[in-house]
DNA sequence: ACGATGATGAAC
DNA sequence: TTCATCATCGTA
């Protein structure tokens, strides 16, 4: 089967659209001498400086700065002092803007996800790629849209209910 | 329903 | 420098 690795081009998109095709694609990781990949299975969008749920509504800090890079950037935070969370950043440099992977066909949850594919911060701010053995490939699976459910975001009640509300986060229904 | 566990950012 | 909060998860 064809077996595309994704650019910058790819994230140089809409949030919400890059988080909607990032469904189906594979999450490939190499560390050390074994590799696994993984269907990604769900999403969330943040999608710039003006929602309130998404880290960069706080400007420019030693934290969200990453997000202000290049579309295709890894995101790695660490939150409730023991899980990493990872995140791909998207749209155009200076627009701060990325999607969550909030699990693969075998991994539920961003944490155990991260846990398991052995990611941690000293990925943060480096591109998805060889180098670092962090890359998202495409491998032409079709995901039909009436395979998508489109659901409210996790944890976001903070942002007040215009942007808790929203539906930015994206699963397959069926998983196969 | 809640505790583990530490970084973050806002307030002081 | 303190303090509440947090893009979570396992146990209850």
């Amino acid at each position: 089967m064809a077996r595309k690795r994704l650019n910058s081009t790819f994230f140089n998109r809409k949030t919400l659209i890059v988080a909607e095709e990032l469904l189906g694609k594979y999450l490939v990781r190499k560390s050390g001498d074994q590799i696994l990949s993984e269907m990604i299975t769900e999403t969330e969008a943040y999608t710039g400086g003006h929602d309130l749920a998404s880290h960069s509504s706080k400007g420019r800090t030693k934290r969200t700065e990453v997000m202000f890079g290049k579309a295709g950037t890894i995101y790695v935070y660490f939150v409730y002092g023991m899980y990493y969370m990872l995140n791909i950043v998207t749209e155009e440099t200076g627009y701060p803007s990325a999607v969550l992977i909030r699990g693969t066909q075998n991994f539920k949850g961003p944490g155990i996800l991260t846990r398991s594919l052995n990611i941690d911060a000293t990925l943060n701010n480096k591109p998805l790629g060889k180098q670092s053995g962090l890359w998202i490939e495409d491998r032409g699976k079709i995901i039909l849209k009436s395979k998508i459910k489109k659901a409210p975001r996790v944890g976001v009640s903070y942002a007040g209910p215009i942007w808790a509300n929203k539906k930015y986060r994206f699963l397959l229904k069926e998983l196969h």
